[in-house]
DNA sequence: GATCGGAATTAGAATTATTCTTGATATCGC
DNA sequence: GCGATATCAAGAATAATTCTAATTCCGATC
């Protein structure tokens, strides 16, 4: 008799947003939400590896592709470099600090409007907004 | 005896902030001055063969990487797409128009500040700002 | 004017991230 | 359990960009 193996990530469930969570999508979403560092689809791919060893680099663009469409998850793009994922639902602004390569998120400030602070022409209307900011953090 | 060519773009001079403005230099900064199209280094390659038959995309890529490094002109990367390049050297806004796939500058109100839009880190001194805007302009 | 040296250009190969294709597996509803 | 459908895996294909090596150009010097 073969039992089934218990569920390693209980804590997601086994839907979002009408897609379906699998065991990859499972693994890789948890990675995400578990090291806030902004990975690459192949850094995704080297942590998912450890728990699901027969994982593809390409079942990882997959399920990361699955959940930016559902809005599980956002890529991130700094210049022409690999793309990077993030599970930070909120709008928010990414300081690329130059020094150690590492990424933080900004937070807007809450009473943030775009139009106080760009000349936007007649009847443009924003969909979505994309900031990078870099630069150091000086030593505090 | 043989006449040297006249130089066909008498308005740029031979040198901009210690770069050489070679024929192609010069021909690469004319084409991003004149369409401000926001255009590809294959684009600029098209339009550059026009007038330099012989130019080849290597030395597109190499002329836009020197104009850009010196200041010249400004690299521009929407999501993962091909990069752009941008003559328009103020602090400026991207405004993508996602109908149209058009590309539009947006500026900053004057007394703009960074810091009174987002929740910065202590001692976090910024390099540089890059903000693109995605939607659509409403049928005026 | 010829020559030398460094910079720029060219053509094509190489690289890299990503996407595509195809066949195999797994899962869901019945 | 069975068929339909979704997902996954492996490797090939693609596209933008970079690299390499050979050639050409240009300015300075003889």
């Amino acid at each position: 008799m073969v039992s089934k193996d218990p569920d390693p990530h209980p804590e997601i469930p086994d839907e979002i947003d009408g897609l379906r969570m699998t065991k990859q999508r499972k693994e890789i979403y948890h990675i995400l939400k578990s090291e806030r560092t902004h990975p690459t689809a192949n850094e995704v791919f080297m942590k998912a590896k450890e728990h699901l060893p027969n994982i593809s680099l390409a079942t990882v663009y997959n399920c990361l592709e699955a959940l930016v469409e559902h809005k599980v998850i956002r890529q991130v793009n700094f210049e022409r470099e690999s793309s990077r994922y993030c599970p930070n639902l909120r709008d928010h602004v990414h300081f690329h600090d130059t020094d150690s390569g590492t990424i933080h998120d900004v937070n807007f400030k809450p009473d943030f409007k775009l139009s106080d602070v760009l000349d936007l022409p007649e009847g443009i209307e924003v969909d979505d907004i994309e900031i990078t900011l870099r630069g150091k953090l000086s030593n505090k």
